[in-house]
DNA sequence: TGACAACATAGACGTATGTCGAAGCTTCAG
DNA sequence: CTGAAGCTTCGACATACGTCTATGTTGTCA
């Protein structure tokens, strides 16, 4: 298990973070959201994660979403660091590994950039 | 001006990108897509937009967020990764800079988180 | 003008990252 | 039991990145 999932799974519920313009983070919050936030910050990865993510059920098999400009061993790679993120989970079937993202993740992340709310002029 | 801001100069509206969730992004939308969330993707980054962004009007002084564990030019330097990847703006007022978060931005980023509706069972 | 405060830039340095080709592991068809 | 397809792991390499100290620049105030 990577230290990132470790921390994942040390945190105390669901909702990980405020919105960025409610409070300012912990040094602990950053750290944590960051590693999403850069596991995206990859043009071959956010291609991976769209092409999953815009799959019937948000779930795609590796050969289906493999055509990104790269060698076969850098998807993998990149698929990879995505999954240790938290933000893809991956299950094998037959000859196949299926790629699905992580829900409740993508929407964390919504939530986290959040605009702040109008200030009463 | 960076190239990163040539390319959003050149963007056709406001609204980048679609959902991720949507369809799948192209070379093109990925490459300036991930520059954001890559921007997003350091603690002291992050922590730096969320202290600005938490602030009354989305704005403050470098002096108000500089107290992150890194040396002021370092700081200096993340303020600048964050500008040129159009999520902050600044300005000089006198003695002090300050730096403001692009709202726009913000909600077309969180637009893109935005999870898949969910299927018909 | 000179001194100081607030930020920015320059240059250097170690580490992390993205990429590849080669080799390894799983699964299935025959 | 092969052999092949689908994916992952390994090792190597160039580049990018985060950080620092030293130095510039810009503005204020006496």
């Amino acid at each position: 298990m990577s230290k990132l999932q470790e921390m994942v799974a040390a945190l105390p519920a669901e909702p990980c973070c405020p919105a960025l313009t409610e409070r300012e983070l912990t040094a602990e919050e950053a750290e944590l959201t960051a590693a999403m936030f850069k596991a995206l910050g990859d043009p071959v990865r956010l291609r991976l994660f769209s092409k999953v993510a815009s799959h019937p059920d948000s779930e795609a098999c590796v050969c289906d979403i493999a055509d990104v400009g790269v060698s076969q061993p850098t998807v993998s790679h990149h698929l990879k660091k995505l999954k240790e993120a938290g933000l893809l989970a991956s299950e094998r079937r037959g000859t196949w590994v299926y790629y699905r993202v992580e829900p409740a993740v993508l929407a964390a992340m919504g939530r986290l950039l959040t605009p702040a709310p109008a200030k009463a002029a």
